[in-house]
RNA sequence: GCGCGCGUAGCUCAGCGGCUAGAGCAUCGCCCUUACAAGGCGAGGGUCGCCGGUUCGAAUCCGGCCGCGCGCACCA
C-alpha cells in the first residue's frame, strides 16, 4: 500500500501497459465459439485499411463498441468482438505504387505478379500498425483470431458469392457509361464520386449549321471537345422554336457529320437556347437520350484522359483541356462560336484521385441490385434492424428505393480478380480456372466494397458452417460513421439476407463525426487533424486546438481512460466538434476514483469488510470470481442508505443509456455521480464516522459500505473507463489470482436497495448545507468558525448532525436560543441563527434585505400569475395547484425571514 | 432544386407547452492544505438565430425567413 501513500495521481502511462497486457493474455478477447448467436454478443468491427493509422472516427467508433463489448461481456454473455483489416484496394495500391517511384521503377515496370507481391510485403510489414494502436485504447477486439480480406478462405468466399450472383443472373458484363477516374484509370461506383459545387467554367455557345444550308441551330456546352463526339441534337417536342426542324440534319462543325434534330422531353425550354447536343459517349444523360433514340455511341476520349483517334487526327493524344482550346480556337476560326459566359456548376470528382470524373463508355462487370434490395428494405422496416438514430433509416430506405447497378469491376492489381476466364467468344465464370488450354482471366479485381459486404460472415468462415458462424452470426451491433451507410452497412445487409440466411446484425448505430473546434473536418491536410495517441501519450497540440484554457503547446499525456470518455462525452447522434475540455474532465475522472479509492484504502483498510463466502448475500450477484467475496453493505444511518440507493440508480442508467447508444450521457452520468453525490458528498458525509475516536461497530460497518459502493461503480464504469478501474479493482483487494474485472460482472441494480425515503431527506440536507454555506460566505463568516443555531425544520432528524458538521453549525436548543440574528429558509423550514462574533451583523441585515427582495418579487409573479382569471380557468388544475402551493411556501419564506423569533 | 438535421451562458450541450431557463467545463473571487491545487465554496455570464402565429402560458407547437452542416439530384 505503501505506493498508494505516495502516489497522489492516476498515472495512465504506468497503469496501462500493463493492464492491457492482463486482459490479452488473460484470454477473455478471444472466446470459444460456444453457445448461439441469441445468447452471445458480438460485433464485427469495421475493417480499418491495412494502410490505415488510427483517426478520431477510429477512436471513437472503437470506444463505442468497446464499450459495447465489454457491457455485455460482463453481463455474462460470450462476447466476441470481431477484428481483421481491409485490403483496400485503391489505397494500398497506391501507397506501393508511391514506394516503387521512389524506387526509380513502376508497377508497370515489374509486371502484375511481382506488384502483387511487393503489396503482400508491404502488408506484412506495415498492416499491423493499426491493430496495436488499437490496443493502446484498450480495445477488446478478439486479437487472436485476427482477419484479412485477401486472407485465402476470405477470398474464396468472395470469388463464391461472385460466381453465384453470376449463375443467378445478378452479375452482368455489359458496355455502359461510367463513372472514369483518369488518376486511377480505372471505373468507380457512383458512391465513391463526390460532386464539387460551385466550379466556375465558360459555357460556349456553338453554331451548328443546318444541312439544308438554310439556317443554323446554336447549342450550349462548357465541355466543346465532346462536340467531336456529338450524334445528334435534340429539342424539346413542344418547342415551338424548334418544332419544324425535328427530323431535319445539321452538320457537325470540325467532324462534317450529319446530326438528326431529335425530340426528347429531357431537354428543358428555358435553359440555354433550348437545343441540346447529344454525346452518348461522354455524358450519363445523353447516354439515357442516346438508348431512347437508338442513337451511335462514340468515344474520343480515351481511358488515359487523352483524346482518342476517333477524335481525328487533330486532336488524338491531346489532353482533354488542350482538345477544348483547339476545339474552341477552330470553331473561332470559323466563326462559330457565338456566345462565352462564364457558369458556375456542380461537377463530380473522384473522391479516390480527386481528379475530375470523365464519363466514359466501358466494358465493365456490373451488379444489378433491384431484387438485393427489396428484402434490404423490408428488414428495415419491420424492424429486424433498427438503426440508430431512426433518421438514418429513411436515409437508407431512400437510398435502396432508388438504387442503382453497382459497377463492380475495377482496373487495378490489387484484389480478388475477377473469376471469370475468356477464350474467343467463350466465357466461364467459376472458383477456378477451367480445363483446356488458350483462357485468360478478366484482369479487372473486384470492388473493395463488395469483399466487405461480406465481412460479417466471411469473418467467421462462411460458406463452412462454422462453430464460430453458429455462434456469432447474425452480429448485434454495427456501429459506423454515416459516410458508408450505402457504401458498406446497406450491402452487407444484402449480402447477408441472401448468403448467410440472415441479416447480419440487429442494430446498427450511425455514431458521430467529429470535426476540428473551428468546425472545419479534422484533416491532415488542412492542419485540423490530431492523432489519438498524442492525446493518449501526450504529443503536438495544432494551433486551432489552442485556446485559453489550453493554450499553445503539446497535449498532456490524457491517458486512454480519459480519451475513451471525452469521445464518448462529446458523441451524439450528429456531427460534433471536438472539446478537449471532455478529454480533460475523464482525465479528472479517472483521478478522482484513483483518490476515492485511496481515501477508502487508507483510511479504512481494505481488508476490512471482505469475509469468505458472505458473496451470496451480496446484491451484487458476484463482483469478484475469486475466492473472496465483498461483504454486503451494512447501512447504519441515512446517508448510508442514500448512496446505496443512488449506486442502484446509476447502475440501472448506466446499463440503459449502454443499451440505448446513448454513450454521452453514460460517461457523462458515471462523472456526475462520481462528483456529484459520491465523493462531494458522500465520502465527506461519513469522514466523522472515520475518526480514532468514533464508534468501531460503525467504523467496521461503515468501512463494508464503503468498499462495496466503491467497487460498484468502478465495476459500473468499467466499460467506459477500464484501465483505471481495473487497476483500482487490484487496490481494492482483488489481486490477479482472484480475476480481471473485465472478466468479472457488471453489477446489477438491487430494486430493495433503493430508498425514497433516504433520497428525499438528503437532497434537503444537501439543499439545506448549500443554503447554509452560501449565506456564511455572504456575511463573510470565518471557514473554520462554528457558528450556533436553532433548527426549525421537519425531516432532519437524521440529517441534522450531517448538516451542522458540514455547514459548521452547532444546534442548540429551541429554548435556549438566543434572539436570532439571520434565518437561512431551507427545505421544510428554517434554521436560526443566532449571534455569534463570526457573523458581520452589517453583512447579514444586506443579505437579509437581498433574500427579502427576491422573494418579495417571486411572490408577486405568482400572485400576478393567480389572479390571472383565464389562468385559473384554463390550466390544467396540478399546475394551477402548484402555483398555489409555491405561492404559500414563498410567503411561509418570507414569514420566517420578517419574524425569526416567531413560530411560524 | 428537393429532403433531413441543427442554431439555448465564453465552450460542449441538456431542457422540447407550465417551477426564478439548467449542467459540466472555462472565467473571476474567496477558502482549505485534513483522498485529490486535476480540492472546497461562491459569483458573474443568456433578447433560448430572427419575424409572425396558436395558447391562460412558447426556448419548447405551427408558418416564414436567416445561418451552419449533411444527404439526394440529369439542367447542357
Amino acid at each position: 500500500m505503501g505506493a498508494l501513500e505516495d502516489r497522489t495521481r492516476f498515472e495512465p502511462s504506468e497503469v496501462e501497459p500493463r493492464i492491457l497486457r492482463r486482459w490479452i493474455d488473460s484470454g477473455l478477447v478471444h472466446p470459444k465459439p460456444t453457445g448461439t448467436a441469441a445468447e452471445n454478443f458480438s460485433i464485427a468491427v469495421p475493417p480499418p485499411n491495412v494502410t490505415g493509422a488510427l483517426h478520431m472516427g477510429h477512436a471513437l467508433n472503437g470506444s463505442i463498441q468497446d464499450v459495447l463489448s465489454r457491457s455485455n461481456r460482463m453481463r455474462g454473455r460470450n462476447t466476441k468482438w470481431i477484428l481483421g483489416t481491409d485490403h483496400a484496394g485503391i489505397a494500398t495500391q497506391r501507397q506501393v505504387e508511391k514506394q516503387l517511384e521512389r524506387r526509380g521503377t513502376s508497377r508497370e515496370a515489374i509486371g502484375r505478379e511481382a506488384f502483387v507481391e511487393q503489396v503482400w510485403e508491404w502488408r506484412d510489414l506495415y498492416g499491423g500498425t493499426i491493430i496495436d494502436q488499437f490496443k493502446r485504447l484498450g480495445a477488446t477486439l478478439d486479437y487472436d483470431d485476427e482477419r484479412f480480406t485477401m486472407d485465402e478462405r476470405y477470398a474464396e468466399a468472395v470469388l463464391k458469392v461472385f460466381v453465384e450472383l453470376y449463375e443467378q443472373g445478378h452479375i452482368y458484363r455489359d458496355n455502359y457509361l461510367v463513372n472514369w477516374d483518369p488518376g486511377l484509370r480505372s471505373a468507380i461506383s457512383d458512391l465513391e464520386v463526390e460532386e464539387h459545387e460551385g466550379v466556375v467554367d465558360t459555357l460556349y455557345s456553338i453554331a451548328y449549321p443546318l444541312a439544308s444550308g438554310d439556317g443554323e441551330v446554336v447549342i450550349a456546352t462548357v465541355r466543346p471537345e465532346t462536340l467531336l463526339a456529338d450524334t445528334a441534337v435534340a429539342v424539346h417536342p413542344a418547342d415551338d422554336r424548334y418544332h419544324a426542324l425535328v427530323g431535319e440534319e445539321l452538320i457537325l462543325p470540325l467532324v462534317g457529320r450529319r446530326l438528326t434534330i431529335i425530340a426528347d422531353d429531357y431537354v428543358k425550354t428555358d435553359f440555354g437556347t433550348g437545343a441540346l447536343k447529344i454525346t452518348p459517349g461522354h455524358d450519363p444523360n445523353d447516354f439515357e437520350i442516346g438508348n431512347r433514340h437508338a442513337l451511335e455511341r462514340i468515344s474520343v476520349i480515351g481511358e488515359d484522359g487523352l483524346m482518342t483517334a476517333q477524335a481525328g487526327e487533330r486532336y488524338a493524344g491531346l489532353t482533354v483541356m488542350a482538345a477544348r482550346e483547339r476545339v474552341v480556337a477552330d470553331l473561332e476560326a470559323q466563326g462559330l462560336i457565338r456566345a462565352r459566359e462564364e457558369y458556375v456548376h456542380t461537377v463530380p470528382y473522384s473522391q479516390r484521385s480527386g481528379e475530375r470524373i470523365e464519363p466514359l463508355i466501358s466494358l465493365q462487370w456490373f451488379m444489378r441490385m433491384d431484387e438485393l434490395a427489396g428484402p434490404a428494405i423490408d428488414v428495415v422496416r419491420d424492424g429486424r434492424v433498427r438503426i440508430h438514430p431512426p433518421s438514418q433509416s429513411k436515409r437508407y430506405v431512400d437510398w435502396l428505393s432508388e438504387i442503382r447497378p453497382w459497377c463492380v469491376s475495377r482496373q487495378l492489381w490489387w484484389g480478388h480478380q475477377i473469376p471469370v476466364w475468356y477464350r474467343g467468344s467463350e466465357t466461364y465464370c467459376g472458383l477456378t480456372a477451367p480445363d483446356g488450354d488458350g483462357w485468360t482471366q478478366d484482369p479487372d479485381v473486384l470492388d473493395t466494397w463488395f469483399s466487405s459486404a461480406l465481412w460479417p460472415f466471411a469473418t467467421l468462415g462462411w460458406p463452412e458452417k462454422t462453430p464460430e458462424l453458429q455462434a456469432f452470426y447474425p452480429t448485434d451491433v454495427l456501429s459506423t460513421a454515416r459516410d458508408i451507410l450505402f457504401l458498406w452497412v446497406a450491402r452487407m445487409v444484402m449480402m447477408g439476407l441472401r448468403f448467410a440466411g440472415d441479416v447480419p446484425f440487429s442494430d446498427v448505430y450511425v455514431h458521430s463525426i467529429i470535426q476540428a473546434p473551428d468546425g472545419r473536418r479534422m484533416s491532415k491536410s488542412l492542419g485540423t487533424g490530431i492523432d489519438p495517441l498524442d492525446l493518449i501519450d501526450g504529443g503536438p497540440r495544432p494551433p486551432v486546438y489552442s485556446k485559453a484554457s489550453h493554450p499553445a503547446g503539446d497535449f498532456p499525456a490524457y491517458g486512454s481512460d480519459a480519451v475513451r470518455f471525452g469521445l464518448l462525452a462529446m458523441s451524439s447522434t450528429q456531427d460534433v466538434r471536438f472539446s478537449e475540455e471532455k478529454i480533460a474532465q475523464g482525465q479528472a475522472l479517472a483521478n478522482k476514483l484513483y483518490n476515492a479509492t485511496r481515501f477508502v484504502a487508507l483510511r479504512v483498510g481494505v481488508g476490512v469488510g471482505v469475509g469468505v463466502g458472505a458473496g451470496a448475500g451480496a446484491p451484487n450477484g458476484g463482483v469478484p470470481r475469486g475466492a473472496r467475496h465483498a461483504a454486503p453493505p451494512q447501512p447504519r444511518t441515512v446517508e448510508d442508505r442514500w448512496i446505496l440507493s443512488r449506486l442502484q440508480a446509476i447502475e440501472a442508467e448506466t446499463r440503459a443509456r449502454i443499451d440505448g447508444f446513448d454513450f454521452a450521457k453514460a460517461a457523462l452520468g458515471l462523472y456526475d455521480f462520481v462528483y456529484g453525490e459520491l465523493c462531494d458528498w458522500y465520502l465527506e458525509l461519513v469522514k466523522p464516522r472515520l475518526s480514532e475516536d468514533a464508534d468501531p461497530d460503525d467504523r467496521a460497518a461503515l468501512g463494508a459500505t464503503l468498499l462495496h459502493v466503491l467497487r460498484e461503480t468502478i465495476a459500473t464504469a468499467h466499460p467506459i473507463i477500464p484501465f483505471v478501474t481495473e487497476e483500482l479493482w487490484d487496490l481494492l483487494g482483488y489481486t490477479p489470482a482472484e480475476g480481471l474485472l473485465a472478466a468479472g460482472r457488471l453489477p446489477e441494480p438491487d430494486e430493495a436497495l433503493r430508498d425514497p425515503a433516504a433520497e428525499e431527506a438528503m437532497s434537503h440536507a444537501i439543499e439545506a448545507i448549500k443554503a447554509l454555506r452560501t449565506w456564511r460566505d455572504s456575511v463573510h463568516v470565518k471557514a473554520g468558525a462554528v457558528v450556533p443555531g436553532v433548527l426549525r425544520a421537519d425531516g432532519y432528524d437524521e440529517t441534522a448532525a450531517r448538516i451542522a458538521g458540514l455547514a459548521r453549525l452547532e444546534f442548540v436548543a429551541e429554548e435556549a436560543a438566543t434572539e436570532p440574528v439571520a434565518t437561512i429558509a431551507i427545505p421544510g423550514g428554517a434554521v436560526d441563527v443566532l449571534a455569534s462574533d463570526a457573523v458581520d451583523l452589517g453583512a447579514a441585515s444586506e443579505r437579509l434585505a437581498k433574500a427579502r427582495e427576491t422573494l418579495e418579487r417571486e411572490i408577486a409573479r405568482a400572485q400576478a400569475k393567480l389572479a390571472n382569471e383565464r389562468f385559473v380557468a384554463k390550466a390544467p388544475a396540478d399546475v394551477v395547484d402548484g402555483e398555489r402551493a409555491k405561492l404559500e411556501r414563498l410567503r411561509a419564506e418570507l414569514a420566517a425571514l420578517e419574524d425569526p423569533a416567531g413560530d411560524g
